[in-house]
DNA sequence: CGACAAACTTAATGTAGATTAAGGGAGGAA
DNA sequence: TTCCTCCCTTAATCTACATTAAGTTTGTCG
């Protein structure tokens, strides 16, 4: 198993001695999961962030009519979890696919504690990634309550332009918040971008 | 100035010495904003997160038509700010002003940077404040983008029962993402709740 | 290769919520 | 008191987007 995108990806925010980042890289766990299948199992609580090493996970909720609406999409190098189950340690709200046949990297709850006692410096480091995500989802707040379809569709085309060439319309459809016949209308109407 | 409220809510998360404590308390600035006024000013971007001690503050963005929408309400307790900005040390997209005569302790974005060296404890405690941010966020975007605009309005009123008596209809209705006129409406017709 | 499912399109109809416009009540300042 | 501003309401009209229902194209796998 090749580590180095996750460890580069940590040694970016902070600095770790050799036995550190392999103290580090001993509680990761791999797991392969093929397309359609589940990052988490029924009322798994216990499991902690997970970092996407190949292929695409999707994070989704479930409205009372059964259809799905994207909260994140995790391309290589991108972190995905329930973090409110997470957290709180109760069944979440959130369901975690692959979108196409993944492997990531990830850590048990517990073993996260550890690693906190053990090495401090990774409460700095997912403080930062912390952080981060919040400013992305304030952004993504902004988007849903102040624009219409056709530019939220345009914002997430700037924002993750290798993801609009892999992704199903659908997908994209239900990240931005609306059907996929409605993009696909907007999509081949008058100005068609 | 009492510190005590914020002190506690520290401490809920980590401990720390009476040294430490009265170094964080020696970094706090106070400042009371009046009804309408703003938390930072003009292009303010080395201003930190600020902890709410008095009074209501309210972030909102405002779309391209001149309509306020309110991504995030800090009642007593409460910390607010324009993460995007603060992280980015960029001009943000987000306007905070206070709904009522309001006080709170503020930070400086360096000295937030001599309190993680001094007190690397404060990783942790923010760390978990980001933790938690996510949690709310991300349910928050799952209630957009699932529920219409009725139960997005129950889920405030049991997530914040205390905001409901004291802030204006149209503060909320911006909140849940419908106009004032709609959320009247919606409050007087058959079911009414 | 054939076939079955999944992805995209098109179009008719339906609806949640926006827009516009008007009026009424409560509080504050002079 | 009177005026003014802010807040809430009601109702008519409008529109962005959903729903339903075909049909077409693309992919995938036995």
């Amino acid at each position: 198993m090749n580590f180095s995108p996750l460890l580069d990806h940590v040694l970016k925010h902070i600095t770790l001695t050799e036995e550190e980042q392999s103290y580090f890289v001993s509680l990761l766990n791999v797991k392969k999961i093929k397309k359609k299948q589940y990052l988490y199992e029924e009322g798994d609580i216990n499991k902690g962030p997970a970092f996407v090493t190949q292929g695409i996970l999707r994070a989704y909720s479930l409205d009372k009519n059964g259809f799905e609406h994207v909260i994140q999409f995790a391309p290589p190098g991108w972190w995905i979890g329930d973090m409110y189950s997470f957290i709180k340690q109760q069944p979440g709200r959130l369901y975690i696919d692959a979108l196409e046949d993944s492997e990531i990297l990830w850590l048990w709850k517990s073993d996260v504690e550890k690693l906190y006692n053990q090495v401090p410096k990774f409460e700095r480091f997912f403080r930062i990634l912390a952080e981060n995500a919040i400013a992305a989802y304030q952004g993504r707040l902004i988007s849903n309550l102040s624009f219409p379809a056709i530019e939220r569709y345009a914002q997430f085309c700037n924002q993750y332009p290798a993801l609009i060439e892999h992704l199903p319309q659908k997908q994209i459809a239900s990240y931005i918040g609306v059907t996929p016949e409605f993009l696909s209308k907007m999509l081949n109407s008058p100005s068609p971008k």
